[in-house]
DNA sequence: GTAGGGTTAG
């Protein structure tokens, strides 16, 4: 070997080493990908491009960018590759995930007359596993045709690629057969099985696995970590955790994003955010599942604080990250952070991602304002049906059902096929817009697109038809469906009940949620509501007991509202805020023109066990209230105020918001638990169905 | 040079 030759060979191999580092910034990944440039220059220049030896490294090297087109390039330089080589570029399409390039890379092999070796089979199986059964079947005949029909490593390959094409029978047969079986063996079957989502499968299997002795490694773990946060066993999980930490695998960097998932699942973000603060360096998968984990148990500040911490130390993010920081800031409701993340979207190489256009016009639909969430979705050039499918469900939930299902008609002319999200989406917009004729057409239409409606179509239904007053026909809707109706079905049945004080069915729908959900302070509520609506007192009170037997307490409800940047949220009656006394000035004032207008709140909707007094000082002070009361005082004249409250909008404050909307003529915006309420004046966008 | 795992919109 020449001197240049043996001085480029250290050069790509260092190349390679250094990229494999888990956390690079962009910029770095930009410099290197630079370097790859004139390593190759070099290459070309000495006329080393035709060496096989160095061409494997270079290839290597490319694939470590994912720059298969450049590998395949330098592949092609060589006039007869010999194994190791073909080798390298089939693994590192099965790697890069191309559909159908290690495959055929595999036939060119078999024409140029080169025989397989054990390691082309690795790389071909796990290709295959994306692709057809038949073509898997194939391979696994090869396998035996080159005489690797018990070598370990081809086998454990098999299990997994059945594993992958879901056909865990198939993937057991191979592995039932298997002498030697290797942890890595056992770690292919248990993942198959949790991959199939057969945890409790995967689980037993653990344990056979530990009666034969064999001592589980750091990825074996990971897969059994997942089996556990599947069959939702915290108690296990924990167990595994200990098996852990007695391997001294407790800081091992994988080990520690399972945990943190783990954790995060469950809600336990603050566990797991103590073994994200233990890693010195967190890759970007820790990142992401911690963002993940807090946006999805609904600490959604959280998340973006620690967004933005990434961005502030330079880390590269992906569109995983993107998506799960968009989801908090749906979550948030704020519309300054929502235009904030779309302007750094629109700066990144995510900024034409269908899944993270998605989860914007999710979240400006969430976060209030329909209008940037259409023009997200007109500037998406190849629209799939779950982009349709969350811009129908954003004008759902702002209760703008007609222009929910012309858009619906657009798709179908577009050649675009609803899926059940879609009828999800349609469903909720017919009910928020009390379109009941619209809204049963609709739902009758699934079976003709091959859709089978699923429980949350169903309370669509039954929501739809209480609302509207139909309350026998929504119970005798329930009686006929082909599913065990859940609780969203009765919750729905129950707070149409509540609308229209219909004791009987209400007590039934309550019956039933009290069976499937028992510790939901919600059902208790609205039933005693519905009893004080029809001032059954004595119900009431045996509603409000039952409820302290079993240790619920009433849910407090809270409203937020961000002025110049800063969320402030309120509780009832709140005197914290260090402008309580200006916020409490102008209710005053609010509640003095609503009397003039000749506003009357409703007595009967509210705790009973209050005095008139009493009962008018709650209701003045409700966190909505002072949450429009602070958004006066704080904007300039004639400013929309948007606030989110976490419980449904009270019936009073509704009415009273209407009329505020007018008397000091904005634009109020209100996200509650259900919902968007768009008051202006003196109505409501919800046409008062909610 | 060997395989197995983890984050994932509606």
């Amino acid at each position: 070997m020449s001197l240049h030759s043996f001085s480029l060979s250290l050069l790509l191999s260092s190349l390679s080493s250094a990229l494999s580092k888990s956390t690079i910034t962009s910029h770095e990944a930009s410099l290197r990908r630079k370097h790859l440039d004139q390593v190759y220059v070099q290459l070309i220049v000495s006329g080393l491009h035709k060496c096989r030896y160095l061409v494997i490294k270079f290839v290597n090297a490319c694939l470590h960018f994912g720059d298969v087109n450049y590998a395949h390039k330098a592949f092609c330089e060589v006039s007869e590759p010999d194994i190791p080589l073909w080798n390298a570029i089939i693994k590192g399409y099965a790697q890069k995930n191309i559909v159908g390039g290690p495959i055929r890379m595999y036939m060119d092999m078999q024409i140029s007359q080169v025989h397989p070796n054990c390691f082309t089979f690795l790389y071909v199986l796990k290709a295959c596993g994306g692709t057809s059964v038949e073509l898997g079947k194939q391979i696994h005949g090869h396998t035996f045709k080159y005489g690797f029909g018990s070598n370990v490593f081809v086998q454990n390959s098999l299990v997994s690629m059945y594993a992958k094409f879901g056909q865990t029978s198939s993937a057991r047969i191979v592995f039932d057969k298997l002498h030697d079986r290797t942890v890595v063996s056992w770690t292919s079957i248990i993942s198959g099985y949790v991959q199939n989502g057969d945890p409790m499968e995967a689980l037993k299997v653990f344990k056979e696995m530990r009666q034969c002795n064999v001592k589980p490694d750091w990825i074996a773990l990971v897969s059994v970590m997942t089996a556990y946060t599947d069959v939702e066993d915290m108690g296990q999980g924990k167990s595994i955790h200990g098996l852990v930490t007695k391997l001294g695998l407790e800081f091992e960097p994988d080990i520690v994003i399972s945990l943190t998932t783990m954790y995060a699942k469950r809600g336990l973000v603050e566990v797991a955010r103590f073994f994200f603060d233990r890693m010195e360096k967190p890759n970007l998968i820790l990142w992401n599942a911690m963002i993940s984990g807090y946006a999805k148990n609904g600490y959604g500040e959280e998340a973006i604080k620690l967004f933005r911490e990434m961005i502030s130390k330079n880390i590269r993010v992906d569109s995983i990250t993107m998506r799960s920081a968009i989801l908090a800031g749906a979550q948030v409701g704020s519309l300054e952070l929502a235009t904030w993340l779309d302007g750094y979207i629109s700066k990144s190489e995510y900024r034409d991602d269908t899944f993270v256009n998605t989860a914007l016009v999710d979240m400006y639909a969430k976060c209030g304002s329909i209008y940037l969430a259409r023009c997200v979705f007109d500037r998406v050039a190849n629209k799939d049906v779950v982009l349709w499918s969350a811009m129908i469900m954003g004008y759902g939930l702002h209760g703008h059902g007609q222009e929910a299902i012309r858009l619906y008609n657009e798709m179908k002319q577009a050649g675009v096929s609803p899926n059940d999200g879609t009828f999800i989406g349609l469903l909720t917009a017919c009910k928020n817009s009390g379109l009941v004729k619209e809204g049963w057409e609709l739902f009758h239409q699934m079976p003709n697109h091959g859709i089978e409606p699923h429980h949350q179509h169903y309370s669509c239904i039954v929501d739809l038809l209480g609302r509207a007053g139909y309350l026998n026909q929504a119970y005798d809707f329930i009686m006929s469906m082909p599913i065990k109706p859940g609780v969203t079905v009765w919750g729905a049945l129950l707070s149409a009940c509540k609308i229209h004080r219909e004791v009987r069915l209400g007590e039934i729908a309550a019956q039933q949620l009290f069976i499937l959900d028992p510790y939901n302070t919600g059902h208790y509520v609205q039933l005693s509501n519905l009893y004080a609506s029809a001032h059954l007192w004595t119900h009431v009170a045996n509603v409000r007991l039952m409820m302290t037997q079993k240790g619920l307490n009433k849910d407090l409800g809270h409203s937020s509202i961000e002025i110049n940047g800063s969320l402030e949220t309120f509780h009832v009656g709140d005197r914290s805020h260090p402008r309580s006394k200006e916020i409490f000035e102008e209710l005053d004032r609010l509640e003095k023109r609503l009397k003039a207008a000749g506003y009357v709140p409703h007595m009967e909707s509210v705790l009973h066990d209050l005095n008139h007094e009493e009962i008018e000082e709650t209701l003045c002070n409700h966190s909505e209230r002072l949450a429009v009361a602070y958004g006066i005082v704080s904007t300039a004249p004639g400013t929309t105020l948007r606030i989110t409250k976490n419980l449904r909008a009270c019936v009073n404050c509704h009415s009273a918001i209407k009329i505020i909307s007018k008397l000091v003529d904005r634009e109020i915006i209100i996200r509650d638990a259900k919902r968007f309420h768009h008051f202006k004046d003196g109505v409501c966008s919800c046409g008062d169905f909610w």
